[in-house]
DNA sequence: TCTGGGGTCCTAGGACCC
DNA sequence: TCTGGGGTCCTAGGACCC
């Protein structure tokens, strides 16, 4: 059928890497091998950042508080992660991918949709793309990845969910929903804990549940979008094509403390520095942000965000920290201790009106580029701001507080 | 089990305008 | 004069994903 209709009947691939971060770390530490791995952080608050498939069958997972997860798994090795480095290894997985189609669009750092049409002519079916796929990863980058092949994204990716670890698997047109009905309803894209729930009150737990239930009353309990998405996706149906990442819409940088910030000045120093790390990124990506939002998290994990809109947008560290402290000042933190701080740039370059430069903009632009430049050389503490030099680090002075 | 860091998208209310 | 029906923008919160 398929030699002579011209194109794939499944046209659609997920590729996932399996345990992405830990066969990372594998590459350059082999010993790691056919070993309970964990990567995360070790304070007190850190979470599973990816657990070895050895280490998951102690019921060990991604997220969860490293603390349990070593109660659960204590001969698991630990890893602390290594972001530069993961960054790195998946610009080679994505640089391989490319290689197969252009038609790449990437869900994170270690999973993409590929539309494979115009490949009729150099493979006879997407199983072998698959397959080819998958030697070229371990050949070129020397990591494992599970691939699923369907007619449209979503099941992709639930198939290349169950090829894992290793595998593949093809969910030919027309078995969709002999595929999707017996699962449950919390594999369906975009159904959490929260939505879970509120399904449950319907008496929807199963994938056929959602196929018998009316579009309204999903619509009703989940909202006009996942309830419309909901019942499309539950009878096979996922129009969305295969598009090509574009640039990243906001950039954030946030921090959780080994324990609760409670002293005022303590918190502005911390919020000042997260306004320079966002600064050195947003510089590095050459946009401005047009939206400033701070996030503060309490004690009792209760979160709250503050954000303002700059009509010219902002970028350099110290226009980050004017807004930042506008922001600072109209949260009210009744004596609760700050667990988390962060600040998030957003609005990207959505600058749409003529912005009028002073000479000291400008001055603090060829600044910021020019630290920028000096820390790419010398590293991220080559330039400081006046304000964070010889200053003790915040663990220092957390003990210190004692 | 006491919950990271980086993102995306949706909802809802209010201000404001015509 | 106690009162419409849009539309857009901004802000806050939250669900969800890896």
């Amino acid at each position: 059928v398929e030699a002579v209709s011209g194109s794939f009947v499944e046209p659609i691939l997920h590729v996932d890497m399996d345990a992405f971060f830990v066969e990372v770390e594998r590459l350059r530490r082999p010993e790691l091998r056919d070993r309970p791995v964990l990567v995360g952080g070790l304070g007190p608050r850190a979470v599973v950042a990816a657990a070895s498939y050895e280490a998951r069958t102690f019921g060990v997972g991604s997220a969860m508080p490293m603390v349990e997860a070593r109660r659960r798994c204590p001969q698991a090795v630990l890893v602390p992660p290594d972001q530069t480095e993961y960054r790195a290894a998946s610009e080679l997985v994505f640089d391989v991918l490319r290689s197969f189609t252009p038609l790449v669009e990437g869900l994170s750092v270690d999973e993409a949709f590929l539309d494979i049409s115009g490949l009729r002519l150099h493979f006879d079916d997407p199983l072998s793309i698959a397959e080819a796929i998958r030697r070229s990863l371990k050949k070129e980058v020397g990591l494992p990845a599970s691939v699923g092949c369907a007619t449209n994204k979503f099941i992709a990716k639930i198939a290349s969910d169950d090829a894992k670890p290793d595998g593949v698997l093809r969910v030919p047109a027309g078995t969709e929903s002999a595929f999707l009905s017996p699962m449950s309803v919390r594999r369906l894209w975009g159904v959490g804990e929260a939505s879970f729930a509120g399904l449950e009150v319907l008496g929807i737990s199963t994938v056929a549940d959602v196929m018998a239930a009316t579009e309204a009353s999903l619509r009703h309990r989940l909202g006009e979008s996942l309830g419309r998405h909901l019942w499309e996706l539950a009878h096979g149906r996922d129009e969305r094509p295969v598009v090509p990442r574009s640039a990243a819409k906001s950039i954030s940088v946030e921090h959780t403390y080994p324990r609760d910030l409670t002293s005022d000045r303590l918190i502005e120093d911390e919020v000042f520095k997260h306004c320079n790390a966002l600064s050195g990124r947003l510089v590095r990506a050459g946009v401005r942000a047009r939206t400033v939002t701070l996030k503060v998290r309490f004690g009792d994990f209760t979160t709250i965000t503050r954000s303002l809109t700059i009509a010219g947008g902002v970028k350099h560290g110290n226009a980050l920290w004017d807004v930042s402290r506008t922001l600072l000042e109209r949260i009210d933190r009744a004596g609760q201790g700050v667990r988390l701080l962060g600040v998030a740039g957003g609005e990207l370059n959505a600058t749409s009106e003529p912005r009028q430069l002073s000479m000291t903009d400008e001055g603090r632009s060829a600044a910021a580029t020019a630290a920028e430049q000096v820390r790419a050389r010398f590293g991220a503490d080559a330039v400081v701001p006046a304000r964070l030099a010889q200053r003790p680090t915040i663990e220092r002075r957390a003990d210190d507080a004692d």
